[in-house]
DNA sequence: TTTTTTGCAAAGACTTTGCATTGGA
DNA sequence: TCCAATGCAAAGTCTTTGCAAAAAA
Protein backbone atom coordinates (compact mmCIF):
# COMPACT_ATOMS: atom_id res chain seq x y z
CA UNK A 1 0.00 0.00 0.00
CA UNK A 2 2.53 2.13 0.72
CA UNK A 3 4.51 1.60 -2.36
CA UNK A 4 1.16 2.45 -4.23
CA UNK A 5 1.09 5.79 -2.29
CA UNK A 6 4.57 6.90 -2.97
CA UNK A 7 4.16 5.76 -6.64
CA UNK A 8 0.91 8.28 -6.69
CA UNK A 9 2.87 10.68 -4.94
CA UNK A 10 5.73 10.50 -7.85
CA UNK A 11 3.00 10.68 -10.53
CA UNK A 12 1.99 14.46 -8.98
CA UNK A 13 5.16 15.55 -8.58
CA UNK A 14 6.20 15.03 -12.04
CA UNK A 15 3.45 17.08 -12.64
CA UNK A 16 4.77 19.90 -10.58
CA UNK A 17 2.17 19.05 -7.64
CA UNK A 18 3.70 19.50 -4.17
CA UNK A 19 2.69 17.07 -1.68
CA UNK A 20 0.82 18.16 1.14
CA UNK A 21 -0.47 17.10 4.07
CA UNK A 22 -4.16 17.67 2.16
CA UNK A 23 -3.55 15.63 -0.54
CA UNK A 24 -1.40 12.77 1.25
CA UNK A 25 -4.55 12.20 3.10
CA UNK A 26 -6.89 11.85 0.59
CA UNK A 27 -4.61 9.74 -1.52
CA UNK A 28 -4.90 7.47 1.52
CA UNK A 29 -8.09 7.29 1.57
CA UNK A 30 -8.18 5.83 -2.26
CA UNK A 31 -5.58 3.72 -1.70
CA UNK A 32 -6.81 1.86 1.81
CA UNK A 33 -10.54 1.68 0.22
CA UNK A 34 -9.97 0.83 -3.30
CA UNK A 35 -13.20 -0.97 -3.53
CA UNK A 36 -15.31 2.08 -1.82
CA UNK A 37 -17.45 5.04 -4.00
CA UNK A 38 -16.99 8.44 -2.24
CA UNK A 39 -18.91 11.62 -2.60
CA UNK A 40 -16.97 14.60 -2.30
CA UNK A 41 -18.81 15.09 1.33
CA UNK A 42 -17.93 11.95 1.89
CA UNK A 43 -14.11 12.28 1.60
CA UNK A 44 -14.67 15.72 3.35
CA UNK A 45 -15.82 13.73 6.28
CA UNK A 46 -13.38 11.35 6.62
CA UNK A 47 -10.41 13.99 5.61
CA UNK A 48 -11.97 17.05 7.91
CA UNK A 49 -10.27 16.10 11.05
CA UNK A 50 -6.68 16.91 9.55
CA UNK A 51 -8.11 20.33 9.07
CA UNK A 52 -8.90 20.14 5.05
CA UNK A 53 -11.13 21.88 4.06
CA UNK A 54 -13.75 21.75 1.30
CA UNK A 55 -12.22 23.40 -1.27
CA UNK A 56 -9.34 21.39 -1.15
CA UNK A 57 -11.30 18.35 -1.57
CA UNK A 58 -12.81 19.55 -4.53
CA UNK A 59 -9.33 20.59 -5.79
CA UNK A 60 -7.53 17.70 -5.18
CA UNK A 61 -10.12 15.55 -6.46
CA UNK A 62 -10.01 17.41 -9.92
CA UNK A 63 -6.09 16.35 -9.69
CA UNK A 64 -6.50 12.96 -8.92
CA UNK A 65 -8.72 13.00 -11.46
CA UNK A 66 -7.17 14.42 -14.39
CA UNK A 67 -4.02 12.77 -13.88
CA UNK A 68 -5.81 9.31 -13.86
CA UNK A 69 -5.35 8.08 -10.36
CA UNK A 70 -9.22 7.91 -9.69
CA UNK A 71 -12.36 7.65 -11.45
CA UNK A 72 -15.71 9.79 -11.45
CA UNK A 73 -19.01 8.06 -11.59
CA UNK A 74 -21.99 10.09 -12.14
CA UNK A 75 -25.38 8.23 -10.80
CA UNK A 76 -28.16 10.13 -10.36
CA UNK A 77 -26.97 13.27 -9.79
CA UNK A 78 -24.38 13.10 -7.20
CA UNK A 79 -20.52 12.36 -8.30
CA UNK A 80 -18.40 9.29 -6.97
CA UNK A 81 -14.97 8.93 -6.58
CA UNK A 82 -12.85 5.64 -6.62
CA UNK A 83 -9.24 4.65 -7.36
CA UNK A 84 -8.49 4.13 -10.79
CA UNK A 85 -5.05 3.13 -10.07
CA UNK A 86 -3.63 -0.29 -9.60
CA UNK A 87 -7.40 -1.33 -10.35
CA UNK A 88 -8.06 -4.65 -12.10
CA UNK A 89 -11.78 -3.97 -12.58
CA UNK A 90 -11.02 -2.01 -16.53
CA UNK A 91 -14.61 -1.41 -16.81
CA UNK A 92 -17.32 -1.96 -14.74
CA UNK A 93 -20.92 -1.50 -13.86
CA UNK A 94 -22.93 0.14 -10.74
CA UNK A 95 -25.60 -1.31 -8.66
CA UNK A 96 -27.66 1.33 -7.07
CA UNK A 97 -30.43 1.11 -4.07
CA UNK A 98 -32.68 3.29 -4.67
CA UNK A 99 -33.61 2.98 -0.97
CA UNK A 100 -30.73 3.67 0.69
CA UNK A 101 -28.32 5.14 -2.12
CA UNK A 102 -26.03 2.27 -1.36
CA UNK A 103 -23.89 1.95 -4.61
CA UNK A 104 -21.72 -0.98 -5.57
CA UNK A 105 -20.01 -2.97 -8.63
CA UNK A 106 -20.78 -5.15 -10.82
CA UNK A 107 -18.17 -7.17 -12.34
CA UNK A 108 -18.54 -9.51 -14.94
CA UNK A 109 -16.54 -10.27 -18.26
CA UNK A 110 -18.85 -11.00 -20.53
CA UNK A 111 -20.68 -7.83 -20.09
CA UNK A 112 -17.87 -5.84 -20.47
CA UNK A 113 -16.73 -7.84 -23.86
CA UNK A 114 -20.19 -7.28 -24.86
CA UNK A 115 -20.41 -3.53 -24.34
CA UNK A 116 -17.39 -3.62 -26.28
CA UNK A 117 -18.64 -5.05 -28.86
CA UNK A 118 -21.38 -2.69 -29.07
CA UNK A 119 -18.89 0.14 -28.65
CA UNK A 120 -17.05 -0.96 -31.74
CA UNK A 121 -20.72 -1.18 -33.39
CA UNK A 122 -21.68 2.24 -32.94
CA UNK A 123 -18.85 3.80 -33.68
CA UNK A 124 -19.13 2.45 -36.78
CA UNK A 125 -22.86 3.03 -37.31
CA UNK A 126 -23.37 6.58 -36.02
CA UNK A 127 -19.06 7.87 -36.49
CA UNK A 128 -18.50 8.55 -33.72
CA UNK A 129 -15.12 7.23 -31.53
CA UNK A 130 -16.31 6.18 -28.03
CA UNK A 131 -13.84 6.41 -25.09
CA UNK A 132 -16.40 5.20 -22.15
CA UNK A 133 -19.30 3.42 -21.13
CA UNK A 134 -21.41 4.10 -18.39
CA UNK A 135 -23.78 1.18 -16.88
CA UNK A 136 -25.87 1.69 -14.11
CA UNK A 137 -28.88 -0.68 -12.57
CA UNK A 138 -31.68 0.59 -9.95
CA UNK A 139 -33.07 -1.20 -7.55
CA UNK A 140 -33.99 -2.27 -3.55
CA UNK A 141 -31.18 -4.59 -2.08
CA UNK A 142 -31.25 -7.12 -0.15
CA UNK A 143 -30.96 -5.21 3.38
CA UNK A 144 -33.41 -2.72 2.39
CA UNK A 145 -36.31 -5.43 1.58
CA UNK A 146 -35.77 -7.37 4.41
CA UNK B 1 -51.11 13.73 -31.81
CA UNK B 2 -53.58 15.75 -30.06
CA UNK B 3 -55.52 12.48 -29.45
CA UNK B 4 -52.07 12.06 -27.69
CA UNK B 5 -52.17 15.02 -26.11
CA UNK B 6 -55.70 14.67 -24.53
CA UNK B 7 -54.89 11.35 -23.30
CA UNK B 8 -52.07 12.74 -20.99
CA UNK B 9 -54.47 15.64 -19.64
CA UNK B 10 -56.93 12.94 -19.06
CA UNK B 11 -54.56 11.38 -17.01
CA UNK B 12 -53.53 14.59 -15.22
CA UNK B 13 -57.23 15.44 -14.49
CA UNK B 14 -57.68 12.11 -13.24
CA UNK B 15 -55.42 12.66 -10.55
CA UNK B 16 -57.01 15.85 -9.96
CA UNK B 17 -54.51 18.10 -11.38
CA UNK B 18 -55.88 21.10 -13.39
CA UNK B 19 -54.93 21.52 -16.92
CA UNK B 20 -53.48 25.55 -17.21
CA UNK B 21 -51.96 27.15 -19.69
CA UNK B 22 -47.90 26.37 -18.86
CA UNK B 23 -48.66 22.61 -18.58
CA UNK B 24 -50.37 22.54 -21.77
CA UNK B 25 -47.54 24.16 -23.35
CA UNK B 26 -45.21 21.94 -21.80
CA UNK B 27 -47.11 18.74 -22.92
CA UNK B 28 -47.41 19.47 -26.17
CA UNK B 29 -43.53 20.50 -26.68
CA UNK B 30 -43.34 16.56 -25.77
CA UNK B 31 -45.57 15.33 -27.83
CA UNK B 32 -44.32 16.99 -30.34
CA UNK B 33 -40.92 15.97 -29.72
CA UNK B 34 -40.72 12.84 -28.83
CA UNK B 35 -37.42 12.00 -30.08
CA UNK B 36 -35.98 14.98 -28.08
CA UNK B 37 -34.34 14.88 -24.95
CA UNK B 38 -34.49 18.52 -23.00
CA UNK B 39 -32.90 19.90 -19.84
CA UNK B 40 -34.86 22.00 -17.98
CA UNK B 41 -33.09 25.02 -18.92
CA UNK B 42 -34.29 24.01 -22.34
CA UNK B 43 -37.83 23.47 -21.96
CA UNK B 44 -38.38 26.80 -20.09
CA UNK B 45 -36.83 29.09 -23.06
CA UNK B 46 -39.04 27.13 -25.51
CA UNK B 47 -42.02 27.81 -23.28
CA UNK B 48 -40.87 31.37 -21.90
CA UNK B 49 -42.73 32.88 -24.42
CA UNK B 50 -46.17 31.99 -23.11
CA UNK B 51 -45.13 33.73 -19.81
CA UNK B 52 -44.19 30.17 -17.98
CA UNK B 53 -41.63 30.63 -15.44
CA UNK B 54 -39.00 28.50 -14.13
CA UNK B 55 -40.59 27.13 -11.01
CA UNK B 56 -43.43 26.20 -12.97
CA UNK B 57 -40.96 24.44 -15.49
CA UNK B 58 -40.04 22.63 -12.70
CA UNK B 59 -43.11 21.77 -11.03
CA UNK B 60 -44.82 21.11 -14.18
CA UNK B 61 -41.78 18.35 -14.72
CA UNK B 62 -42.09 16.65 -11.36
CA UNK B 63 -45.86 16.01 -11.97
CA UNK B 64 -45.42 14.70 -15.82
CA UNK B 65 -42.38 12.31 -14.02
CA UNK B 66 -44.56 10.82 -11.19
CA UNK B 67 -47.67 10.09 -13.72
CA UNK B 68 -45.41 7.95 -15.84
CA UNK B 69 -45.79 10.66 -19.21
CA UNK B 70 -42.00 11.48 -19.35
CA UNK B 71 -39.05 9.71 -18.62
CA UNK B 72 -35.57 11.36 -16.61
CA UNK B 73 -32.46 10.51 -17.55
CA UNK B 74 -29.38 11.66 -15.82
CA UNK B 75 -25.88 11.96 -17.95
CA UNK B 76 -22.95 13.59 -16.40
CA UNK B 77 -24.98 15.90 -14.07
CA UNK B 78 -27.46 16.96 -16.45
CA UNK B 79 -31.18 15.81 -16.31
CA UNK B 80 -32.74 15.20 -19.62
CA UNK B 81 -36.27 14.54 -20.45
CA UNK B 82 -38.17 12.76 -23.24
CA UNK B 83 -42.02 11.63 -23.52
CA UNK B 84 -42.20 8.28 -22.34
CA UNK B 85 -46.36 7.59 -22.90
CA UNK B 86 -46.94 6.21 -26.30
CA UNK B 87 -43.07 5.57 -26.48
CA UNK B 88 -41.85 2.56 -28.39
CA UNK B 89 -38.38 1.75 -27.08
CA UNK B 90 -39.12 0.35 -23.78
CA UNK B 91 -35.35 1.09 -23.07
CA UNK B 92 -32.46 2.22 -24.92
CA UNK B 93 -29.44 2.89 -24.27
CA UNK B 94 -27.79 6.78 -24.60
CA UNK B 95 -24.89 8.35 -26.33
CA UNK B 96 -23.32 11.82 -25.65
CA UNK B 97 -20.75 13.39 -26.79
CA UNK B 98 -18.06 15.19 -24.99
CA UNK B 99 -17.61 18.14 -27.04
CA UNK B 100 -20.63 19.81 -28.33
CA UNK B 101 -22.89 18.08 -25.32
CA UNK B 102 -25.18 16.50 -27.65
CA UNK B 103 -27.47 12.97 -26.80
CA UNK B 104 -28.75 11.06 -28.61
CA UNK B 105 -30.65 6.94 -28.36
CA UNK B 106 -28.87 4.12 -29.20
CA UNK B 107 -31.93 1.52 -30.13
CA UNK B 108 -30.69 -2.00 -30.37
CA UNK B 109 -32.46 -4.87 -29.15
CA UNK B 110 -30.00 -7.50 -28.55
CA UNK B 111 -28.26 -5.18 -26.24
CA UNK B 112 -31.54 -4.89 -24.29
CA UNK B 113 -32.18 -8.59 -24.27
CA UNK B 114 -28.61 -9.10 -22.94
CA UNK B 115 -29.01 -6.19 -20.22
CA UNK B 116 -32.14 -7.58 -18.68
CA UNK B 117 -30.31 -10.93 -18.69
CA UNK B 118 -27.94 -9.36 -16.76
CA UNK B 119 -30.70 -7.98 -14.90
CA UNK B 120 -32.12 -11.63 -13.80
CA UNK B 121 -28.54 -12.37 -13.20
CA UNK B 122 -27.61 -9.84 -10.74
CA UNK B 123 -31.13 -10.05 -8.99
CA UNK B 124 -30.12 -13.50 -8.26
CA UNK B 125 -26.43 -12.76 -7.22
CA UNK B 126 -26.91 -9.81 -5.84
CA UNK B 127 -30.44 -10.53 -3.89
CA UNK B 128 -31.60 -6.94 -5.39
CA UNK B 129 -34.69 -6.31 -7.27
CA UNK B 130 -33.77 -4.26 -9.98
CA UNK B 131 -36.59 -1.83 -12.18
CA UNK B 132 -34.14 0.89 -13.87
CA UNK B 133 -30.98 0.16 -16.16
CA UNK B 134 -28.92 2.97 -17.95
CA UNK B 135 -26.41 3.03 -20.18
CA UNK B 136 -24.49 5.65 -21.76
CA UNK B 137 -21.81 5.93 -24.18
CA UNK B 138 -19.09 8.93 -24.16
CA UNK B 139 -17.82 10.15 -27.03
CA UNK B 140 -16.79 12.54 -29.69
CA UNK B 141 -19.56 12.30 -32.54
CA UNK B 142 -19.16 12.73 -36.57
CA UNK B 143 -19.90 16.77 -36.33
CA UNK B 144 -17.77 17.45 -34.04
CA UNK B 145 -14.50 15.52 -35.42
CA UNK B 146 -14.68 16.80 -38.68
C1' DT C 1 13.19 32.45 -1.19
C1' DT C 2 9.79 31.52 -4.56
C1' DT C 3 5.87 29.53 -6.16
C1' DT C 4 2.06 26.64 -5.10
C1' DT C 5 -1.54 25.55 -2.04
C1' DT C 6 -4.60 26.55 1.51
C1' DG C 7 -8.74 28.22 4.21
C1' DC C 8 -12.08 31.51 4.33
C1' DA C 9 -15.74 33.92 2.59
C1' DA C 10 -18.16 34.99 -1.21
C1' DA C 11 -19.98 34.05 -5.63
C1' DG C 12 -22.15 30.88 -9.03
C1' DA C 13 -25.13 27.43 -11.11
C1' DC C 14 -29.12 24.95 -10.64
C1' DT C 15 -33.26 23.83 -8.13
C1' DT C 16 -36.79 24.32 -4.62
C1' DT C 17 -39.90 26.83 -1.48
C1' DG C 18 -42.99 30.50 0.82
C1' DC C 19 -46.43 33.41 -0.12
C1' DA C 20 -49.66 36.55 -2.00
C1' DT C 21 -52.17 36.62 -6.31
C1' DT C 22 -54.29 34.47 -10.25
C1' DG C 23 -56.97 31.31 -12.67
C1' DG C 24 -59.25 26.73 -13.76
C1' DA C 25 -63.38 23.96 -12.96
C1' DT D 1 -66.93 30.17 -5.53
C1' DC D 2 -62.98 27.57 -3.96
C1' DC D 3 -58.89 25.38 -4.03
C1' DA D 4 -54.92 24.50 -6.97
C1' DA D 5 -51.37 26.67 -9.60
C1' DT D 6 -48.60 30.54 -10.67
C1' DG D 7 -44.88 34.17 -10.59
C1' DC D 8 -41.78 36.40 -7.87
C1' DA D 9 -38.24 36.68 -4.75
C1' DA D 10 -35.75 34.35 -1.61
C1' DA D 11 -33.62 30.35 0.20
C1' DG D 12 -31.17 25.86 -0.47
C1' DT D 13 -27.66 22.70 -2.42
C1' DC D 14 -23.53 21.73 -4.23
C1' DT D 15 -19.44 23.51 -6.35
C1' DT D 16 -16.09 26.98 -7.73
C1' DT D 17 -13.32 31.21 -7.27
C1' DG D 18 -10.63 35.40 -5.40
C1' DC D 19 -7.45 36.51 -2.23
C1' DA D 20 -4.38 37.04 1.58
C1' DA D 21 -1.83 33.89 4.53
C1' DA D 22 0.67 29.58 4.97
C1' DA D 23 3.43 25.87 3.47
C1' DA D 24 6.25 23.03 0.26
C1' DA D 25 10.50 22.63 -2.32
Amino acid sequence: MNYEIRRIENILKQKNYKITNGRKEIIKLFVKNRNNHYKPEKIYDLVKSYNISFPTVYRTIEILKKSGIIKETIIDRDRYYELQMFSKKSLHLHLKCMECGMVSDYIDTKSILYLLDQKDKIEKQHEMVLNNIYTTFYGICRDCRR
